[in-house]
DNA sequence: TTGTACGCGTTATCAT
DNA sequence: ATGATAACGCGTACAA
């Protein structure tokens, strides 16, 4: 009575399960808890009594003592630039099916990670952060955060056995990149390509660093020499400019490695639409990521992929091990790349 | 000393805060809170402290006094489809300047919303819940999530005043789609079209159904007749095979209005690439939502577009209000659409 | 297996 | 403006 309408909202507590299904509150939360020890009839009518009751355990409530808020923090500059949005997605369906929740940040666009938002996205107490985001590091990461243990995305040139470092603890995803990019500058050169070009991705961006110097080990021992450099930002439209600008100086260049997938589409764009030229009988191009546009009619792009699935499933992999064994020492997972032939190059 | 080394970790708290600045801890949470009032520099004294000890306030434990948890849950079917990725990006910025975090949620492909995702949500007692999926019902979303009001998106025929239906609250969003539809209509008819085709969204999609309602009405009221309905999904691979299909029947269709911008991509590529056929010269295609892919020159879309950033304002404005009075009748805004003319349609 | 008592970190209330 | 105390909803050590 009184305790109905002296409650804002029909919001039920453990103590209304409880009272309804006449057993002490203790009852309730172990009927909630698989590991508790309780007669299974009693836990069944608990169970039955909280659904008519409408009632949920309180995830706030419950962190505050477990120490774990089944939240993942995941940062990110754009959540809408496509490889992006496809991580994420399957990367939040990867989560439910474990009970996390993925509590979303966004960077600014100049990608310099703000420390108002560390601080801010503290206080949610996530049980783990993936960052995305290339320029913070680790250790500002981890000197922020304390209950988590950040993972950090590296593309590291070779794969070694990094000793464990002093200093703030973070687990890693290695992206060994060196495979696919290999395969593409291979098929591009038995094509007869001579002359090539690199778009990079942002500056600031490892994984475009990363790619641009693998790449040139990798055409150096192939006898190819230096790539052209094309400055960029991972993004359609500057990739769309860059190309127009490389070609107005009039280079010569017969094959461009663009650092992603939709600066590769910009690029075809402009050597189709606007400077006239066939790809890939003038031009070869191939992307990176093979994000899920890459198949589309008007691209067909040849391009180096990173396996969405396999990724997600490490860095989840990388969480529960994390959580299993929160003072085990630096973990990481390594995956690979490889080359989706598709109609670009030939 | 014992204090610092029975912790588990170097998380600080108020108390500890406290105890430096020597000052009480509700002093501290004052400190914390803007409207509360505290001697200004005692206030800066305890920030400071604070930030020495890297303290944030938990979120969690304030969220269980004071019933906000500062969270808004979004529910998508996906994440990666452009114009839901530009959406939740645009709204997590939003969110993020009002001191909301985002809380992702999908739900099944098939789309049909599981229950049990929406008592898994109901235990982070999010402030809101803004639910994209289009199969399910206001009613179901109210009833499961108690101190939430839902933030529902429909798609009415008409601009009308609704009555304020008994039954459980919700607010709306409210997207009038007519106008850009006739003008994209319009333009089509100008340029000569006679013979329309609706590429149609996901069945069950109450913005699908809606769109292809309010065709109709245009279409009758400029003397078109019906439009031939071509089933589809949404998306990309599904339109362009649909596109084929609707082709090799041979029924002599010269205009095409899908009703999402990628399943106007399939078309245009099955169209260019599979049937031979020239855009606009042999068929004209109008997309809808002008997601940021439209302006690339491989498709170039004629588009209805939906203004993202008055869409997201809208949201925020709807959860803020609902915020201020939780008691409130039902809220509701109301966008517009327009057309975007580029190389589609000529 | 069951229940009592306590603590998690914070804010609201009510004194002063 | 300040401080003591009581919640908020839940899990768990401990005793029974």
């Amino acid at each position: 009575m009184s305790e109905a309408t002296s409650r804002a909202r029909n919001r039920a507590t453990a103590d209304d399960v409880a009272r309804v299904a006449e057993v002490s509150r203790v009852a309730v939360s172990r009927a909630f808890n698989p590991h508790a020890s309780i007669k299974p009839e009693k836990r069944d009518r608990i169970l039955k009594v909280a659904q008519e009751l409408n009632y949920t355990p309180d995830v706030a409530a419950r962190s505050l003592v477990t120490r774990r808020s089944h939240l993942v923090g995941v940062i990110v500059p754009d959540v809408c630039s496509p490889w992006e949005s496809q991580e994420i997605d399957a990367l939040t369906t990867a989560l439910q099916a474990e009970g996390f929740a993925t509590l979303l940040f966004k960077t600014r666009t100049d990608r310099s990670m703000d420390s108002q938002l560390l601080t801010y996205m503290k206080g949610y107490n996530p049980d783990s952060v993936i960052a995305f985001t290339e320029n913070v590091g680790p250790e500002i990461l981890g000197q922020i955060l304390d209950r988590a243990v950040p993972i950090y995305v590296s593309y590291p040139h070779e794969e070694t056995i990094e000793p464990i470092a002093p200093g703030p603890r973070f687990d890693r995803l290695d992206v060994i990149q060196r495979d696919g990019i290999d395969q593409a500058i291979a098929l591009m050169q038995g094509f007869g390509a001579r002359r090539f070009a690199y778009l990079a991705g942002d500056p600031h961006a490892s994984a475009s660093l990363e790619r641009e110097y693998v790449l040139r080990q990798v055409m150096a021992a192939r006898g190819l020499g230096e790539p052209l450099i094309v400055p960029s930002d991972f993004t359609y439209d500057t990739a769309y400019r860059a190309t127009i600008d490389l070609f107005r100086i009039g280079d010569g260049v017969d094959a461009i490695f663009a650092a992603n997938d939709v600066g590769a589409f910009g690029v075809l764009d402009a050597l189709r639409h606007e400077l006239g030229l066939k790809v890939p009988q003038d031009v070869k191009v191939v992307g990176f990521d093979d994000i899920a546009q890459s198949h589309w009619k008007s691209y067909d792009l040849t391009t180096v992929r990173i396996d969405l699935d396999e990724r997600v499933r490490a860095l989840v992999r990388l969480i529960l091990r994390r959580l299993k064994n929160p003072d085990a020492p630096a973990l990481s997972e390594t995956i690979r790349t490889k080359l989706v032939v598709r109609g670009t190059v030939g």
